[in-house]
RNA sequence: GGGAGUAUAGCUCAGUUGGUUUAGAGCAUCUGCCUUACAAGCAGAGGGUCAUAGGUUCGACUCCUAUUACUCCCA
């Protein structure tokens, strides 16, 4: 074997076994008759780079994935991206304008090949780096939203929602972004708290001389003001009931409306209704049959309605219209206000509430279903909190709007007709011969359709994900939909719960009336150090191809696991990555003590290494069934650091040392071998969360044949239940830290060899199977059991075990007593609390009575602690 | 404004149907060590009225109510 390196060096071992595995093709799954085991990767945006998010979501898709491939599953990862209809557009837009190239100036066609390069030079950006963490996706399998079959799947589900009566198409208020030119959903549009002005208008009251006066944040709407509102209960309006009102400087005179809507206590009681401009507005001016006038064009200009503001910006409006308002009086104040106003999340401009033709698909019956597979635990969210949030969306659903004024995306299948109606085909043929039977007089030819101009939101094909994947919308019956649908875990950030999880259950139960998947777990948010959002302007975000760089793929996937339980949000720091990092060191130098062992075969095995191993292979059976309890319950980061300490403490602190040789000493070759089997099975266990080091190891501890890798090894099981040395060694480890700390705190080097006496009890045989354990880690020449306290000794007490130590310096008595006596108080107190306890009859009558007797246990312990103490303090003074 | 969640050591978090020696871990801190695998290390130590106030119970970090603070989601 060669020199092993003093350090482990992760960028020697990584790509090479990244691209061992590769050539393997281990990560390509085929049906088969084992039992699946599937995850869809939440497609990340073309346009992304990996960001630290993406780093936590497939690191922990990367360890389910390889757990249960050792587990025995056949593993199926489906990589892919999603073409991000708005963002991509809008990156290629920017793009272009950088050339000199104007959107408008181009074809559709034109547009989408541009757009297409760019998808090809840059799409695949993300999937190439998340090989770098390690990810076991099946390559062969990778998806694009677009692609020509995962495109035929939504135009099939569009046609079949659509002849289902469920999409439909409709006037509604929609966010606009005057900028993008699109609407844009709910979910694309955030709320920030803005500096502005509340305008208080003077409306006069027809044929009056009486005005009232109504606030607003927007006086340039009322152009389009159709009516006043007041609250019907509010007593300084009963008297207007039936009046009319002219509106300021537009002269137009509206009827005053009365509805319990309004809030009495807001600004002045009396609200301006304009039903085209504002959402509350239009519910209101449907339910009092208002009129309603547009005021503004696309681009957020006012149109003809504009009296002489037409062709202004809004803004610019609003400052010469409140200008005009005060030149005429109508203006009686304006005040400061804070209030929140809604920009477009990719243009950053205020979202102007329109009303639009839009498609729309009904949530109503789906919402019901999907709601339902996740009460039933169908579908189990981890942690369960998120049904709260699920139901009370679902509960509340609001019909999607489905159409985005882009190029970029799937095209709406639905063609116009010359007589302005419109059928919905998956092809253009399938719509002209849908024309010809509705409109058989009309002799239309095939040139006679006009597509719809719009695009579906990018939701409408990534809800088909986990079916599409598989071809199983165009083939619900091909083998291989049948086989890995529905996929077992879904792994994705809370923030899409509704756009994206929630669709997908519907789309799922739809399609196949099956569920999608059977767990979604949900992540935290990666946050900095402060607990802020990671952002590129605060440039808080570390660039996790730099950290891998840093710490290796192992160490950095350690750092994010360590800190993040399912649903928590993670501080992230550097300092977590440097845990991992240091961790595969301190692997790799347990491998190259190891293997540094000269082996002697005729040596006999030593009984403290007899006894250790024996001690290992138990505590190993109480750790394994506690990691698959843990994965059982998506507890990973539980996990991890439960082998984190079993390997680092339990392994190298205790075993290896134990079983060390002394220095230059050669090892027996039973004590060898065992120890190269427990190390290959801590690898094992290990593999999920760090694949490199543990395969690199792997195959350091023994000659491998070619196709041997660990990561399709088998997860070590656990080979008994009853594992009782597990708790006998816990207390033997407290005996050692014990003398170790009388060394420690009376200045005794380690080196120097100390006799050790034990008063006999209930634990001499305990102590005596242990014995030579503790001879080799305390550095004891020998145990001596006794009847009493020997003269010239400290004693320390372990649970109700006492030792004395006999130390060459004087013992100092004062501090002895000291630490006695404080003890002393400490047990008294705790004696108390239990003897209150068990004097209490109700306890006694009421507690189970295993309880009860473990309160008398605690009672008997303690006292027997305090007698000693009490002997002892007496024996000093 | 509506809904949800969180509050435990300096920091980040465990604490699994209320009872397991009057609360555990990692990191950080402190003390002593270059003890031939590892200073990216070893051996120890200190550190907490479990946010506040009530309540239920024989018994509360754990369940309930209110308050405070923070976070997220929705409008």
């Amino acid at each position: 074997m060669a020199e092993l390196e003093s350090k482990y060096i992760a960028k020697n071992v990584e790509q090479k076994w990244y691209d061992k595995w590769i050539e393997n093709n281990l990560f390509h799954s085929e049906p088969d008759d084992r039992e699946p085991y599937t995850i869809v990767i939440p497609p990340p945006n073309v346009t992304g780079i990996l960001h630290m998010g993406h780093m936590l979501n497939e690191t922990i898709q990367d360890v389910l994935c390889r757990k249960e491939r050792m587990n025995g599953k056949n593993v199926c990862w489906i990589p892919g991206t999603d073409h991000a209809s708005i963002a991509t557009e809008a990156k290629v837009v920017n793009l272009l304008k950088e050339k000199g190239i104007n959107k408008s100036d181009l074809t559709r066609e034109e547009f989408l090949k541009y757009a297409w390069q760019w998808k090809e030079e840059k799409g695949g950006i993300i999937l190439q780096q998340l090989r770098k963490l390690g990810c076991c996706c099946d390559w062969e399998r990778t998806k694009f939203t677009m692609d020509s079959d995962m495109s035929e799947a939504v135009m099939d589900v569009f046609c079949r929602l659509y002849d289902k009566g469920l999409i439909y198409r409709g006037v509604r208020m929609v966010n606009w972004d005057p900028k993008a030119l699109t609407a844009v959903s709910d979910e694309e549009v955030i709320y920030k708290e803005q500096h502005s002005k509340l305008y208080y208008l003077r409306y006069y009251i027809e044929g009056e001389d009486k005005y009232i006066v109504v606030a607003t944040t927007r006086p340039e709407t009322i152009m389009g003001d159709t009516a006043v509102c007041v609250n019907p209960n509010d007593e300084r309006f009963v008297s207007l009931k039936g009046k009319k009102v002219i509106v300021p400087h537009v002269k137009r005179v509206v009827p005053i409306v009365f509805d319990e809507y309004v809030d009495m206590t807001f600004g002045t009681g009396a609200l301006k209704i304009t039903p085209c401009h504002d959402i509350n507005d239009y519910n209101i001016g449907i339910k009092h049959k208002l009129d309603a006038i547009n005021i503004f064009n696309d681009n957020g200009t006012l149109n003809d309605n504009g009296m002489e503001y037409k062709g202004m910006d809004r803004f610019d409006c609003r400052k010469a219209i409140v200008k005009d308002l005060e030149n005429e009086g109508l203006i009686e104040k304006i005040e400061d206000y804070d209030n929140k106003i809604g920009l477009s999340e990719r243009t950053n401009v205020p979202i102007e509430p329109k009303l639009s033709m839009q498609w729309f698909c009904r949530m109503g019956d789906m919402a019901k279903d999907a709601l339902e597979v996740v009460e039933n635990n169908t579908i189990q969210f981890w942690p369960d909190k998120f049904k709260n949030t699920y139901r009370h969306w679902m509960e509340n659903v609001k019909d999607w709007c489905i159409s985005r004024q882009l190029w970029w995306g799937h095209r709406i299948p639905a063609y116009y007709l010359p007589n302005k109606e419109f059928v919905v085909g998956r092809t253009l043929q399938e719509a002209y011969n849908k024309a010809i039977e509705l409109y058989p007089n009309e002799n239309y030819k095939i040139e006679d359709l006009r597509q719809e101009d719009d695009v579906l939101d990018t939701w409408f094909s990534s809800w088909l994900w986990p079916m599409s994947c598989f071809d199983g919308i165009r083939n619900p019956h091909n083998k291989e939909i049948e086989y890995y649908y529905p996929t077992n875990d879904l792994i994705t950030a809370p923030d899409i719960l509704f756009f994206w999880v929630a669709r997908m259950i519907m789309a799922g139960l739809e399609y196949r009336n099956e569920v999608p998947f059977k767990n979604v777990y949900f992540t935290g948010m990666v946050r900095d150090k402060l607990g802020r959002k990671m952002s590129k302007t605060l440039g808080n975000s570390p660039d996790p191809l730099i950290l891998v760089d840093k710490y290796g793929a192992d160490g950095v996937r350690m750092g994010m696991l360590m800190v993040s339980p399912a649903g928590g949000d993670l501080l992230f720091d550097d300092s977590y990555c440097e845990q991992g990092r240091n961790f595969t060191n301190k692997i790799w130098n347990a491998l190259r003590l190891v293997k540094g062992f000269t082996v002697e075969d005729n040596l006999p095995q030593p009984q403290a290494s007899e006894v250790a191993i024996n001690w290992f292979r138990q505590r190993m059976n109480v750790m394994i069934d506690s990691i698959n309890d843990d994965f059982s319950k998506y507890r990973l980061s539980e996990s991890l650091k439960n082998i984190y300490t079993f390997i680092w403490d339990d392994f190298c602190s205790w075993l290896l040392e134990i079983v060390k040789p002394e220095y230059q000493k050669p090892i027996d070759k039973k004590t060898y071998e065992q120890v190269i089997d427990i190390f290959e099975d801590l690898m094992k266990i290990l593999h999920p969360f760090m694949p490199f080091v543990t395969e690199e190891i792997y195959h350091n501890l023994r000659q491998r044949e070619e196709n041997d890798f660990i990561m399709n090894a088998s997860y070590p099981t656990s080979t008994s239940e009853d594992n009782p040395m597990d708790e006998e060694f816990a207390f033997i480890k407290e005996v050692i830290t014990a003398i170790r700390g009388l060394r420690n705190s009376k200045g005794i080097s380690p080196k120097q060899v100390l006799e050790c006496f034990v008063k006999k009890s209930d634990s001499e045989s305990l102590i005596a199977k242990y014995e030579s354990i503790i001879i080799k880690t305390a550095n004891i020449d020998k145990i001596v059991f006794v009847e009493q306290k020997q003269e010239g000794t400290l004693s320390l007490m372990v649970r109700t075990t006492e030792l004395y130590i006999p130390i060459a310096q004087n013992v100092n008595k004062d501090e002895e007593i000291k630490k006695i006596n404080e003890q002393i108080k400490y047990y008294e107190g705790f004696k108390n609390s239990v003897s209150k306890k068990l004097s209490n009859e109700k306890f006694v009558n009421n507690a189970p009575a295993n309880v009860v007797e473990l309160e008398r246990k605690k009672l008997a312990d303690c006292e027997t602690k305090l007698e000693t103490l009490r002997q002892e303090l007496s024996s000093l003074q």
